[in-house]
DNA sequence: TATACCGAGGGGATCTCAAA
DNA sequence: TTTGAGATCCCCTCGGTATA
């Protein structure tokens, strides 16, 4: 077991990204060492691991705004640190408001600062700067961070979007010389390695190693080498300064608004639908209409709905919004005005369903040939739409027993479970047989 | 004073390409 | 032939700064 460890999390923000985790042991000698290669996760990914980190004293460093009140606008801290470092450093600060769907009800970010609330870990920075013992967490951000340990003139454009080979070369190197820094990072040179190739996958992961050593760098030197700027109740940011970015920050920043002790509170927006807050609450169950019925049998219906076709291979939720689950149920539709109200069933995608928002046409061939009529020639830029009444029913069991999404057959769950208003447009007996329709 | 551009980050559309 | 992952391009928000 080792004494502390420190993690970074590049959280990439949305549902739709990925991001990063890494995690740093601090050692006997006081050098760090990682305890596993950084490693590509989603939030579902970050969440789960969340909910089992069993190490003894654990620091986690978030690359995403823990603290977010307002509907719009940048939050405070944000706007005083463009303010301090944009001028000569030409370092900026994303706008972090619950408007964005980053920091909305079913933003990923909740359920981790829950899952890690929920274990004990406490928001509080400067009990990490003190050494406290205990669990901690806190929001950092890397290219104020870069700055300060570094000593960097301005902002290393590395990120990949950028394209600036020279610029990630140059966090490699810098990266690399951490390793006769104080506190030393054992083994970076494997993770920023000269060449590593400029992808968003390994720029995630240098992220998060950056948001790691963030932590163990508050953690080991304290007050003296970093800060926690802004306030605990409308938005912080913990940052490594050197001596240019600390009279920068000391030109914005009151005394007041540096290191103040104490507990954040982060706090999930509510949401307007009337969906439930809290730790359970997930990217499906959020937004559910409150008069949507379950049925007994595990089938949900929908009421008529205008369907919008983009897509001769898909369905997708980003033009059909009444589309709210993605994954472990198939969605079934019945298209009331084209001719002979057809059916038609979808299935989720393999992987990256709910963060795709879309499902595809499962393998029967019937479905198939008619949603292939119905989508002749349509694209996003010439959409085509219908009504529709939609429901959505459990997997086959034999599907979710190989692991995949591929739909076989029509295996009676339908009939059993009360949806019966395509009945007339299907064969009856198709609709329980198991092969006829595979 | 108005405009353009900077930074942070996001998402959608489109294309390519490997795998099934 | 189809699927879906990944890359790329373009445009979005928001506030600050430089320049005409």
């Amino acid at each position: 077991m080792h004494k502390v460890v420190f993690t970074g999390f590049d959280s990439a923000w949305g549902r739709r990204n990925k991001g990063a985790l890494c995690h740093l042991a601090l050692r006997r000698d006081g050098a760090l060492e990682f305890v596993a290669p950084p490693d590509t996760c989603g939030w579902s990914d970050a969440t789960a691991w969340a909910r089992t980190a069993t190490y003894e004293r654990h620091i986690v460093a978030i690359d995403q705004g823990l603290v977010v009140r307002d509907a719009t606008g940048m939050r405070p801290v944000e706007r005083k640190l463009a303010k301090a470092l944009m001028k000569d450093f030409k370092c900026g600060a994303h706008a972090s408001n619950t408007s964005n769907p980053c920091y909305g009800p079913a933003a990923g970010i909740w359920d981790f600062v829950e899952v890690l609330e929920g274990r004990g870990y406490q928001q509080n920075p400067m009990a990490i700067a003190e050494r406290a013992a205990g669990s901690f967490y806190f929001e950092c951000f890397p290219h104020p961070a870069l700055l300060g340990l570094f000593d960097l003139d301005g902002i290393l454009k590395y990120k990949v979007r950028h394209r600036d080979p020279f610029s990630w070369q140059q966090l490699l190197e810098l990266l690399r010389s951490l390793e006769v820094r104080e506190p030393p990072l054992l083994g970076i040179g494997c993770y920023a390695a000269a060449g590593l190739p400029q992808t968003l996958d390994n720029e995630n992961k240098l992220d998060a190693i950056i948001a790691a050593y963030v932590g163990a760098f508050w953690w080991h030197h304290g007050t003296d080498r970093s800060v926690s700027l802004g306030s605990l109740s409308t938005g912080y940011v913990v940052t490594p300064f050197s001596e240019r970015t600390k009279a920068a920050l000391d030109s914005v920043f009151a005394p007041a608004e540096m290191n103040v002790a104490g507990r954040a509170a982060s706090a999930r927006p509510a949401t307007t639908s009337g969906a439930v807050a809290g730790p359970s609450t997930t990217s499906a169950s959020i937004g559910r209409a409150p008069t949507d019925p379950v049925g007994a049998a595990g089938c949900r219906q929908g009421g008529e709905v205008e369907l919008v076709c983009t897509d001769p291979g898909n369905l997708q939720g980003n033009v059909n919004p009444w589309m709210t689950e993605f994954e472990g149920v198939s969605l079934v539709l019945a298209v009331l005005d084209a001719e002979g109200e057809p059916t038609i069933r979808f299935v989720p995608y393999r992987r990256f369903g709910a963060e795709q928002k879309g499902m595809r046409i499962c393998e029967s061939l019937e479905d198939r040939a008619e949603w292939t009529l119905l989508t002749a020639g349509v694209s996003n830029k010439a959409p085509r739409i219908y009504r529709a009444r939609f429901a959505y029913e459990p997997l086959c069991p034999a599907a979710s027993v190989r692991g995949t999404s591929r739909w076989c057959c029509w295996c009676g769950r339908s009939a059993a479970s009360g949806v019966r208003w395509w009945a007339t447009s299907k064969p009856s007996s198709n609709s329980t047989g198991s092969a006829s329709r595979s």
